[in-house]
RNA sequence: GCACCCAUAGCUCAGGUGGACAGAGCAGCGGCCUUCUAAGCCGCAGGUCGUUGGUUCGAGUCCAACUGGGUGCACCA
């Protein structure tokens, strides 16, 4: 489609000398399969959109096979005739290539998410971070990127006073493995009963105590000083809550797919590197006093009147001198084009502190847009804000079990023979969690419901999966001159690894579909058997699908490509119950060959495009 | 008080750089399983795009003010 588009541009272009040439995709497939509003055009040159859309039909001469020029009110449509379009579409989508893929381009992103605090489980609000950074990551690889994945990991700070505070008023006694049930806590549920969760309990009761006891503030505080200062107790505990904190991380990660570069790199990682950061601040002039003898950074003259507030009045380091160290060491160690950080909205001022701050260190490096704020809503509960403190979350892991839960039931009843049952039930439950994710990835908040997060119906992950699967359930049956993509591979390269240096593949190797009966070159005979206007709407709606990455990499946002994805499959839906593909009485065998292209063309995308916001396609359900 | 974000169908949301008729899903009502998976398909019903002005040939989209909601505003992260 992109040479088609060329040749459009070329000619209209040298219709319309030194004007600018937008061309955009038509609303529907009807209309055609490019488009360029004669708006501009016109104005600049003082006719009527409309009329100027008709004279150009008229005069270009496109010499493209199959194209022709199509005046539609005050637009100019390219429509590819239905043989044409088809294989245009199908040429892009079953190449060695991956539809849409870029080439390396050489640019380095470094993108920060998940970020979890130690100590704490995950809650639904982890999901946001973690699954758009992920996404963000696969879709810069595909689209050619290098990409360094960084958690951020919340493993320092005062919260680590009062885990060890915690620790020793009511566990080092008498539970030091933190390996059991606490007498005066609710007892874990059976798949939970980990040192974690235990960890998260104390830091509950403790917040809770404190209220009453302010004096216990003073022994968090103690103990996160001692922490600070090297004592080896401190340090002790610290290292091993951090311990048992990732062994869960990483277990949830790999339930989700998701993998990081560098684990090390939290928030531990850059207390040495505190004191240089404000050293430098201070040798560029950039320190003033604040009140009550905090040091700042003022940045009103950027607009923001909320100074960047970098050492405390007792001389302690804050949130903005960790985040200025760490935009610092990233300049230095990994020499990007773009850093991105995926953190929720309720942080735009923060960082937008940060990134003011260090422009002014150092203006050359941090030019606009080098570092860039991906922020997302938060969600919240019917009842208010959730408060991991207070105890009113709603975790991660009970969402995931109760979407596998309600999906394993419908597979009992609907298709119970079903082989793999459970894995099925993983990817489908999980998938309906994380493409809602993907769907609602904005800036607008959201109130959690159960129903909302974990609908199996309509425009859900599910719902794609589903025309996935019905198309690989043909493919099973009637393709024997097509050779299947190999499961097993396909694993390997659906799912990241949580291994540092584990996968650096971002998309589907699709070598194992091969059409040995319709090889895409030059001598490719004519389609057939793809003129229903079911056919050419799913054609026209594949052949946007590499916009919707784009625009997905543009906007730092996954939305694009789900919706892109409900579309395409909606679209098979059509083609699939108007288009016998198997069934048919073919006077023409290369009709159903065809078709079955069509299929093979159309999983490849939605796999492809699941697969860049995380989730696996079963190929029965 | 100041700043940022948001306001579209009963509900949840789409509507890249203003432009082809304001679209989906859910919920409601009515159809479709002796043919490729009914987690599906088709149809009906449902909207003064928060309000008022402005810019423009053209505004859901841009600007201003207002109303309502969310978030943030230096010694927590």
């Amino acid at each position: 489609m992109d040479r088609i588009r060329k040749a459009f541009e070329h000619a209209l272009a040298e219709y319309l000398p030194g004007q600018d040439i937008v061309i955009e995709r038509p609303k529907s497939g009807e209309l055609g399969d490019l488009a360029f509003p004669c708006f501009r055009a016109a104005k600049a040159t003082g006719k009527n959109p409309a009329q100027m859309a008709t004279e150009l039909a008229a005069q270009i001469n496109l010499e493209l096979d199959g194209a022709e020029l199509v005046a539609a009110g005050p637009y100019l449509n390219l429509k590819l005739r239905p043989e044409a379009r088809a294989r245009e579409v199908l040429g892009g989508l079953l190449g060695d290539r991956p539809y849409g893929a870029a080439e390396k381009n050489g640019q380095k992103i470094i993108v920060e998410y998940s970020s979890p605090n130690i100590a704490k489980l995950f809650t639904i609000g982890h999901l946001r971070s973690t699954m758009i950074g992920h996404g963000l990551v696969q879709v810069h690889r595909f689209l050619g990127y290098d990409v360094v994945r960084l958690n951020h990991l919340g493993d320092w700070g005062t919260q680590f006073g009062t885990l060890i505070a915690a620790y020793k008023r009511w566990a080092e006694a008498e539970n030091p493995q933190l390996d059991l049930d606490f007498d005066w806590a609710d007892p874990a549920p059976d798949d939970r009963r980990t040192p974690l969760f235990r960890l998260f309990q104390l830091y509950v009761r403790f917040h809770a105590e404190e209220e009453k006891d302010p004096a216990m503030r003073d022994q968090a505080r103690d103990w996160f000083r001692a922490l600070e200062t090297g004592d080896a107790e401190a340090r002790r505990l610290w290292t091993w809550f951090r311990e048992i904190s990732l062994k869960e991380f990483l277990r949830i990660y790999d339930r989700l797919g998701v993998g990081f570069d560098t684990y090390t790199e939290g928030e531990a990682f850059y207390e040495n590197k505190l004191s240089d950061t404000v050293k430098a601040l201070e040798a560029k002039g950039l320190l003033q006093d604040g009140e009550r003898g905090a040091r700042i950074v003022d940045i009103e003259d950027v607009g923001i009147s909320t100074p960047c507030m970098v050492v405390k009045a007792d001389g302690g380091s804050v949130y903005a001198t960790r985040d200025l160290a760490t935009g610092i060491y990233r300049r230095d160690h990994y020499h990007y084009d773009r850093c991105i950080y995926v953190i929720g909205a309720e942080q735009i001022l923060h960082m937008q502190q940060v990134f003011a701050v260090l422009k002014k260190l150092d203006p050359d490096w941090f030019t606009e847009g080098k570092v860039i704020h991906a922020p997302f809503g938060l969600i919240s509960l019917p009842d208010g804000k959730m408060s991991t403190r207070k105890g009113n979350v709603i975790f991660l892991e009970d969402v995931l079990d109760e979407a596998v839960t309600r999906v394993l039931a419908i597979i009992e009843e609907k298709n119970p023979d079903l082989p793999r049952k459970t894995e099925v039930a993983e990817m489908l439950g999980i998938g309906a969690v994380i493409f809602f994710n993907a769907l609602n990835d904005r800036v607008k908040p959201f109130t959690f419901t159960w129903d909302r997060v974990i609908a199996l119906d309509g425009d859900t992950g599910p719902y794609v999966q589903y025309a996935h699967a019905r198309i690989m359930s043909i493919l099973r049956k009637g393709a024997s001159d097509i050779s299947l993509p190999d499961h097993a591979q396909f694993d390997q390269h659906a799912r990241p690894t949580t291994q540092p240096d584990g996968d650096k593949t971002a998309f589907i190797q699709y070598k194992q579909v091969n059409f040995k009966a319709i090889p895409f070159d030059d001598s490719t005979p004519e389609p057939v058997g793809l003129d229903s206007p079911f056919a050419q709407e799913l054609l026209f709606e594949l052949a946007g699908f590499p916009t919707a990455i784009r625009l997905a990499q543009e906007q730092l946002q996954l939305a694009p490509i789900a919706r892109h994805l409900i579309v395409i499959a909606r679209a098979f839906s059509g083609f699939y119950t108007n288009c016998p593909i198997l069934k048919g009485d073919f006077e023409d065998p290369n009709i159903q060959r065809w078709r079955l292209a069509l299929c093979v063309a159309t999983a490849r995308a939605l796999r492809q495009g699941l697969f860049l916001i995380g989730i696996e396609a079963p190929e029965e359900m």
